[in-house]
RNA sequence: GGUUCGUUGGCCGAGUGGCUAGGCACCGGUCUGCAAAACCGAUUACGGCGGUUCGAAUCCGCCACGAACCUCCA
């Protein structure tokens, strides 16, 4: 494989260049949403980030199998003693079944990820339907001696493991540290320390959501599911694991523990971590309540929003930032990303329809060199899109007959374009949807051709009067040199 | 308190030692019956103080401010 990535490896904390384990399968697995509300912003930024991952590992001709899970089982809520699981808590309130919750969820999680031309996954496992297979993975671990079993609940024995590996190399935490600052946390547990973490815990009578182990009628704990479906999957060893930052402590750090206890091997090459997406500087997050839903975006229907935006222009936003870096949500940021994915689209639009002249006057080459080398650097997709900006002055200073191009410019520029907008950034027009039926368009274009007749006719009254009515209709009504064009 | 990471022009956001992204807004211009749209062009920056260097937004040190994680969180 002819490629020159590197990409940033949280364990290193560097970029280091991208080395599959089998030369041209990549493996990728990546923490997906637990379903028991509707994704907001937030769900979009590694859906997104890691669509584009798999989208230029593709690129590049990688046979990529693609893991996202769906966690269906649910996070313990509070203290890992009192909590109650997720699902079943939303699943209670709501007078359902826990799994129709769950289905419920999913769904539209599915229909906001499609809009937003999120590719599906390879394989999108849920936890509820692994249950045996963390079960085992549970025995593995007490069997190597990492963990132990109190009251039926079993717990990964984090001081000794520490002992023989090293318990928080991902995050840069020492367990010494840990124990002195969670000790308060510790009340009457069966945990031997605050720092163990649960693999399986014993269900309380009113948990609704329960499975028979050996230990006892529980269900698994919050970290095993990663760990149990993605070497199920991906086998004991793959290259890449994705996921939020905010999940680098404890999951991922857990999640690296019970695979080296239970498989005596580090399973994963390549950690990658996207940023979270702010609003005023903070977190958006559930806890915090400033979350807007995907939906929300969608239709404009949140006392943040002034207005509402596209699926691809949230898409367009969250790629002009670097997915390592926050990026700061405001409605005005978004009309801002709105405006130049317009531009930038109607620009590609009108790059079809450009024509060739013998020589070029415009600098077109070196346009695919440079989008690679800046996807090739950890995944800039903010520079590509600058590039793609620069090309874009070009195309209408042609279009305008102020430059030429000559037709083997054309086609390259043409050929680089539509492999990074469409097959790599994920870009598409949204102009032919919202077009609609043929009937009604020429309808349309029928009062523009007799305005037009008007304006030659200089009519003013009447071409004014039907621009006017159909912008207040919704539409809105562009003159070109040679004719109009519309969109609503 | 510990760990990790930030602080870039009016706003959003790239950039790791010299060539000083990009988008949006603003301003000037082209086009137009008018308007809108479109297009072209120009301007504005690197938290503070020291240091290293011929040269620093970029490296080092200190300070200030902010964020994430340490409980579930994308």
């Amino acid at each position: 494989m002819e490629h020159n990535l590197y990409i940033y490896n949280t364990l290193s904390r560097k970029k280091e260049q991208f080395v599959p384990l089998h030369d041209n399968k990549v493996g990728m697995y990546v923490c997906g949403p637990t379903v028991y509300g509707d994704a907001h912003l937030g769900h979009a930024r590694p859906a997104i980030t890691f669509d584009i991952v798999f989208r230029y590992l593709k690129q590049l001709g990688y046979k990529v199998r693609y893991v996202r899970n769906i966690t269906d089982v649910g996070h313990l809520e509070n203290d890992a003693d009192s909590g109650e699981d997720k699902i079943a808590k939303k699943a209670r309130l709501d007078e359902l079944e826990p799994m129709e919750v769950v289905q419920y969820y999913v769904n539209r999680y599915h229909k906001a990820m499609e809009v937003l031309n999120v590719l599906h996954p390879s394989i999108e496992p849920q936890a509820s339907g692994h249950i045996m297979e963390q079960i085992e993975f549970v025995q593995k671990i007490l069997d190597a001696g990492f963990a132990y079993e109190s009251a039926g609940s079993v717990y990964f024995d984090v001081e000794k493991y520490d002992k023989k590996y090293n318990y928080g190399k991902l995050s840069g935490r020492n367990i010494e540290d840990m124990l002195e600052s969670t000790r308060d946390l510790d009340g009457q547990s069966e945990k031997r320390r605050s720092i163990d973490f649960a693999l399986w815990k014993k269900a309380s009578p009113e948990h609704i959501m329960h499975w028979k182990a050996p230990w006892s009628e529980g269900f698994p704990g919050w970290h095993l599911e990663c760990s149990a479906m993605g070497t199920k999957y991906l086998g004991e060893e793959f290259d890449i694991h994705g996921g939020g930052m905010d999940l680098m402590f404890p999951h991922h750090e857990c999640e690296i523990a019970q695979n080296k206890a239970g498989l005596g091997k580090d399973s994963v090459k390549y950690w990658m971590h996207n940023n979270m997406i702010t609003i005023g500087g903070q977190k958006m997050g559930k806890s915090l309540g400033n979350f807007i839903n995907l939906e929300e975006f969608f239709s404009g229907n949140h006392k943040l929003l002034t207005q509402s935006f596209s699926p691809m222009t949230v898409r367009f936003f969250i790629l002009q930032a670097h997915y390592r870096s926050t990026v700061d949500f405001s409605s005005s940021a978004l009309e801002a990303s709105e405006k130049g994915l317009s531009r930038l689209m109607e620009g590609y639009a009108r790059l079809q329809k450009l024509l060739s002249s013998t020589t070029s006057s415009v600098e077109t080459f070196g346009l695919r060199a440079k989008c690679e080398e800046a996807m090739n650097d950890d995944l800039n997709t903010p520079i590509v899109i600058s590039y793609l900006f620069d090309a874009l002055r070009a195309i209408n200073l042609v279009h305008d007959g102020k430059e030429t191009i000559s037709a083997t410019d054309l086609v390259e520029l043409k050929s680089v374009f539509t492999t990074f907008i469409e097959e790599i950034l994920g870009l598409k027009s949204e102009m032919e949807a919202s077009a609609g039926n043929e009937a009604y368009t020429k309808a349309i274009d029928l009062l523009l051709n007799m305005r037009l007749e008007a304006k030659q006719n200089k009519d003013w009254a009447t071409s004014d009067k039907i621009r006017n009515e159909l912008t207040a209709f919704g539409f809105e009504i562009k003159d070109t040199k040679d004719g109009f064009e519309w969109n609503i």
